[in-house]
DNA sequence: CGGTGATGGTTGAACGTTCAACTAAAGCGG
DNA sequence: CCGCTTTAGTTGAACGTTCAACCATCACCG
C-alpha cells in the first residue's frame, strides 16, 4: 500500500526545529547545573521530588515510575543507585508480595532540600525569565494538549 | 551572602511540570519510533539531516556539532559509529591541519531517505496534530525566545 | 481448584552520553 | 621566531538508559 507522506510546511519545519533546539538546550543546561551543584542528573532529582511529595514519602515502584516519567527498568536501576547513596530505601509491599515500596530517607530529603533552591533558580532564570506571562500560559496549554494527545490510543 | 530563592508560583509550577512531561513524552516517543523503524537514535538522525543539507553534503566537525546541538565529544563518538555503518566518511581538512570534515555517503543518504517519511509522519502525528495553528505559531515564538535567551552571557 | 495470561519488578548486556585528560596545530604578542 | 594561549578533535572510563529476557506473584475463568 502506498501512503503519501504528509510533509511539514515551512512554518511547521521552522517550529519543529526551534522547539527541538530550545528544549534540548534548556534540558542540557539544567541537567549540567544540577550535576555540577548537586551531583545528580535531573531524572534522579525528579524521583526524589516525587517521593518527597508522596504521603509518608513512600510510593510503589510503578507509581513512582509513572509519576517521574521513567520506564520500570530505568527506575529499578536508578533506585538501586539512590539506595547505594543512602537517599532512598526499599521495603516489601505488605498487600502485594510482588511489590516494592521506595521511600525517601532523611538523608535523601536533606539532599533534596539542599539542591532545590539552586535548581529552581535555574528553571526561573533559563525558562521563565525568557517568557512573558502570556507565553507562560500558552506554553502550559500547549504542553497539556500535547500530553493529552500523546496518551491516547 | 544570603540570597532569597525566587520560588515558582503555582502557575509556573504547573507550566514547568506540564512542559517537562510533554517534551519528555514527545521525544521518547519519536526516539523509540526512529529506533524501531530506522535503527538509529534521534541524535544520529539529526546528524545525517544536517549533513544532507550542507553544500556537497560535507561539514567541518565543529560546524556539524553546532548545527546538530551535540557536544564535540558526543559528535566524535557518533561519527565513529556512523562511519562504521558506512553512512558517513571522514576526510582531512585542506586548510586546517587540525580539522576533520564529515561527509554523508550515498549509503547514508539512502538510509536517511528511507527513514525520513516515517519520522516526519511521527512528528506530524504526535506534535502538530495535537495543536491548533495559533498554538504552532505560539510554540515557535516561545522556542525562539528561549533559544535566544539561553545563548546569552 | 488449576491452568493461563497479565502485572510488578529486576537483571545484564549493548548502547549512547558525559567528563576530563590529552595531542596536535593554529594564532598571537613580544 | 619563540613561548603562550586558544582551538579542533579524539579518547577512555564512568555513568545512565534501553531492550529483551526473566522470575515471581496475582487475577481471572473454566
Amino acid at each position: 500500500m502506498v501512503v503519501m507522506t504528509r510533509w511539514l510546511t515551512p512554518d511547521e519545519q521552522r517550529t519543529w526545529r526551534a522547539f527541538l533546539t530550545a528544549s534540548r538546550a534548556l534540558m542540557d543546561t539544567l541537567d549540567r547545573e544540577l550535576q555540577r551543584d548537586a551531583g545528580m542528573p535531573h531524572a534522579y532529582y525528579e524521583i526524589l521530588v516525587r517521593l518527597s511529595e508522596a504521603p509518608e514519602r513512600r510510593l510503589r515502584m510503578s507509581e513512582l515510575a509513572d509519576a517521574s516519567g521513567s520506564s520500570r527498568s530505568r527506575l529499578s536501576h536508578a533506585v538501586a543507585r539512590l539506595e547505594a547513596a543512602g537517599w532512598v530505601r526499599r521495603e516489601d509491599c505488605p498487600t502485594d508480595r510482588r511489590g516494592q515500596i521506595a521511600l525517601l530517607t532523611d538523608a535523601g530529603f536533606a539532599e533534596l532540600a539542599a539542591a532545590a533552591p539552586g535548581h529552581v533558580e535555574g528553571v526561573r532564570r533559563h525558562l521563565f525569565d525568557a517568557l512573558r506571562p502570556t507565553q507562560v500560559e500558552q506554553l502550559r496549554q500547549i504542553s497539556e494538549a500535547l500530553t493529552e494527545h500523546l496518551s491516547r490510543p
